[in-house]
DNA sequence: GGTGAAAACAATCGGCT
DNA sequence: AGCCGATTGTTTTCACC
């Protein structure tokens, strides 16, 4: 039951266009099974989507970094999040224990564009910026173990 | 041209499943012709792959933290990723500037099971480990402004 | 969870602009 | 070069058991 589903989650996880003739082939189950199997995934939310994995570089975003930011004035409500949503540059934004109150991940096309960025976030989240530059990325979005 | 290929990419960023016939009326071109831009994305790395994504509570991960690591013999060669790559709990090795050397992004299922990483982590790397805990993610895996 | 038929789709080819 | 349209075999879907 649960072990199959988890099956497929590996299976889909590892190539998010597998057919579900083949999901069947490699659980034993029908198609049809397979099928509704995924749906509920879906429907439940443990499946959220599928995506396709661009290389970065390619596609003009070679500079990586992660910003961590700290309010300006610790008294003033954290709204943070939504000030920072509208800009697509942020790929990620964690909320974190620690000195600073959240970690985001951004991509951009340069040096200058992420000083322009910085100076966006600083000026949009009225915070302190505390910036870490990816030099290179051995590996990343490993799927989990499951 | 390479406009299109945009599009593509973006619509594929937002459904990884998306049938070649959506692709096409997409972007007003025949099935073939979106089939073999998608062919060469492909061959020529822009497409990396394809995956689902999926809940980390759902999954049993509900536990998110960002390792930043720090070589204990700064003397000693840097093999830090080959050290590490075994260990599935971590989802991201990032090479980056500053006073660390990697920031690891890991994934577990209890602070239990994050002492455990973090003791294999700096015993199989020979590291000091600093780590931030996420306590939320507002957002995550935004795709990237093309 | 399975089956079977209808509809939709993927993948290839030769020819077209 | 890149695109189209038809063909063929496969996949997805749906109603039903």
């Amino acid at each position: 039951m649960e072990e199959i589903d988890r099956q497929i989650l590996g299976l889909l996880a590892g190539d998010g266009r597998m057919s579900f003739t083949d999901l069947a082939r490699e659980t034993g189950l029908s198609v049809s099974a397979v099928h509704q199997r995924v749906r509920r995934l879906q429907k439940r939310g443990v499946v959220k989507g599928f995506t396709a994995l661009l290389d970065n570089e390619a596609i003009g975003l070679a500079l990586t970094a992660f910003v961590s930011i700290k309010p300006i004035d610790p008294a003033a409500p954290d709204d943070a999040p939504q000030r920072l949503a509208g800009i697509e540059a942020i790929e990620a934004c964690h909320s974190v224990a620690g000195e600073e109150s959240y970690i985001l991940k951004v991509r951009v096309a340069s040096p200058n564009d992420l000083e322009n960025l910085l100076q966006q976030i600083r000026a949009q989240a009225n915070v302190a910026t505390r910036t870490t530059v990816v030099l290179s990325t051995p590996w990343e979005g490993r799927r989990p173990p499951l």
